[in-house]
RNA sequence: GCCCCUAUCGUCUAGUGGCCUAGGAUGUCUGGUUCUCAGCCAGAAGACAGGGGUUCGACUCCCCUUAGGGGUACCA
């Protein structure tokens, strides 16, 4: 009897922060882990030199840890640091003829592969018949080179947990391909073989875009004589802006756009942006120019605020994303277990318990879906009514650490747990914590906003400034300065002078918070207290 | 181009040959509640891509077409 035990893993590559889709795949294969009483593995994939850095681990790292996503192995397996073991197999694949050196720079091969295309052929890698002077000069010169692995040339097929039985590719569509890059890191597909098999990971849930991947893999395990690991390809998720696979790049996409349009109805040209930006110009040109460059994570920001674009005029793609707006890390698991999964029946709205309960790779679907940000945002609204005030305050002190910025930071507990009460019903933290920063915010600093003062105070011969003017005398001589003696009060007043609720209170509103838009007004008053209610409202009178 | 995957309301999906005059969620629309923005309550509209089979019977099985997506790297 084999070891029945279950055992994921998750193996990003560090190239910035997590994304949804990773964060889906990710979740899909901790809940399959933890649903069988198996293991969670994290490896980091760093085998391209160029695009890990250490930083973004931290950040990978940080996210899981967000979601809830625990791994098993106390320390991360890191692939750059297993290079002697990769060397060794692949000393013993070329022993054995099962792999080779090619020495084709990778202009040769771009070369060849064009000229396939013009020749309407598949370009597919073929051993070139080398004499042994030829290998020996090219070895004499010094001469880069790749190491690649012979693919019998057969069908590969395998079964997949989510797609069916018999899957597969032609002869046509495999060949040698690179197990070991000229700078001496091993591929994707050797790493992700070896350290599989090493680790004794018994399920790979990954995207769809590995189908043509597994059957190197599989290839590879059969000559490195590993057992095959259960495989269940996810379906892909969808941008809504692109229709396309959700990606990092879509970001870029948008500033890039945005940096175009600058360029042309500013008439800015691309130094100057890159100036503002502090960026070279022949690195900004280099993106600008390639939509596959992506700008790393301290240049993006610059960019941005170069041309304007603030943070929420992106997507949100990043887990990092969703943090920073304020949802709940609970309500993003069970809105991406929702993409390409379901428990069958009516059921949606699932705890993480409840999720790992009732997850089975039998409710994986294979139909790609798009990631719709609307009905995350009703969970997010929903779960932030249902959930307990303990909770929602650890939120939002989390919300906080990662917006540095806020006003609300100063807060206490007990003011933070007032003013989630207050703002109920609210999508997002953002949205309360923005609604609410006026509140800690010294009088002398609040910002009238010209549109709302206009509106409500102005308007009709300065009604509304005359009702503010009328009320705070009423105001005054309130002493026990609580919800339901002000509303008691205001409501009189209101009644005595024939005049609608909102007449009176959308003029204090604007006194005291700066913009038509706030809290309910009576528990705004409360919260912020008599002595700055009246500043506020005599500092507005006094400025119109 | 070639290869692969997919196809139910706008979107996420339930549905595994008769339970389907196709269920839920979200969004949209209408009305109500309300001190603003929200929220909440009540109601409505909204889908089996098309064409062939198989079957007593197809949303469900098969084939073709069409459409969408993915892949085709010394990225993972």
């Amino acid at each position: 009897m084999s070891n029945p035990t279950v055992v994921t893993r998750f193996a990003p590559s560090p190239t910035g922060y997590l994304h949804v889709g990773g964060a889906r795949t990710a979740l899909f294969n901790w809940l399959l882990a933890r649903h069988t009483g198996g293991k969670f593995l994290l490896r980091i994939e760093d085998t391209d030199l160029a695009r890990s850095t250490e930083q973004a681990v931290h950040q990978l790292v940080e996210d899981l840890q967000w979601l809830g996503l625990k791994w098993d192995n106390a320390e991360l397996v890191y692939q750059s640091k297993r290079l002697p073991i990769y060397n060794a197999l692949i000393e013993k694949l070329m022993e054995r003829g099962l792999a080779y050196k090619a020495y084709e720079t990778s202009e040769e091969l771009d070369a060849q592969r064009k000229q396939a295309e013009r020749a309407k052929r598949q370009f597919r890698y073929r051993r070139p018949a080398l004499s042994a002077e030829q290998i020996k000069q090219y070895e004499a010169e010094g001469r880069p080179h790749v190491v690649r692995f012979v693919m019998q040339p057969k069908e590969y097929r395998f079964d997949d947990a989510v797609l069916g039985p018999n899957q597969g590719f032609g002869v046509g569509e495999v060949q040698d391909f690179v197990i070991r890059k000229s700078d001496g890191m091993p591929t994707y597909h050797f790493g992700v073989v070896v350290d599989d098999a090493e680790m004794g990971i018994t399920h790979v849930l990954r995207g769809q875009e590995h189908l043509l991947n597994t059957c190197n893999h599989i290839a590879l395990q059969e000559a490195l004589g590993y057992p095959r690991p259960i495989y269940a390809h996810l379906s892909v998720i969808l941008a809504p802006e692109t229709r396309a696979k959700l990606s990092k790049r879509d970001r870029d996409q948008k500033i890039r756009k945005r940096v175009g349009e600058v360029m042309r109805s500013a008439k800015r040209p691309l130094a100057d942006i890159a100036t503002d930006a502090g960026i070279a110009e022949a690195r900004l040109g280099e993106w600008l120019g390639d939509e596959k460059k992506q700008l790393d994570l301290s240049e993006q920001p610059k960019v941005m605020k170069a041309v304007g674009l603030r943070e929420a005029d992106l997507p949100e793609i990043m887990v990092h994303d969703f943090r920073k707006n304020g949802y709940l890390p609970e309500v993003l698991n069970n809105f991406l277990a929702l993409l390409g999964w379901s428990p069958g029946g009516d059921r949606e709205r699932m705890s993480i318990d409840e999720l790992v309960k009732l997850f089975s790779l039998d409710g994986v679907g294979r139909s790609n879906s798009m990631f719709a940000r609307d009905k995350l945002l009703a969970f997010n609204t929903e779960a932030g009514v249902a959930s307990s005030p303990p909770r929602m305050l650890a939120a939002m002190r989390d919300y906080l650490s990662v917006n540095p910025d806020s006003p609300l930071n100063i807060a206490t507990d007990g003011e933070l747990e007032k003013v989630l009460k207050m703002n109920h019903g609210f999508h997002i933290l953002r949205e309360a914590e923005e609604k609410s920063r006026f509140l800690f915010t010294p009088d002398e600093k609040i910002e009238y906003q010209a549109d709302a003062i206009d509106k409500v105070l102005k308007k009709n011969e300065g009604q509304g400034a005359a009702a503010l003017r009328d009320v705070k005398a009423t105001l005054e001589d309130i002493s026990d300065w609580t919800t339901t003696s002000l509303e008691t009060a205001v409501k009189a007043y209101c009644e005595q002078k024939q005049l609608g609720l909102g007449k009176v209170a959308q003029p204090i509103r604007v006194a005291v918070s700066g913009s038509a838009i706030s809290p309910p007004i009576f528990e705004t008053l409360e919260f912020l207290g008599k002595a700055r209610t009246l500043a506020r409202i005599d500092r507005c009178l006094a400025g119109m």
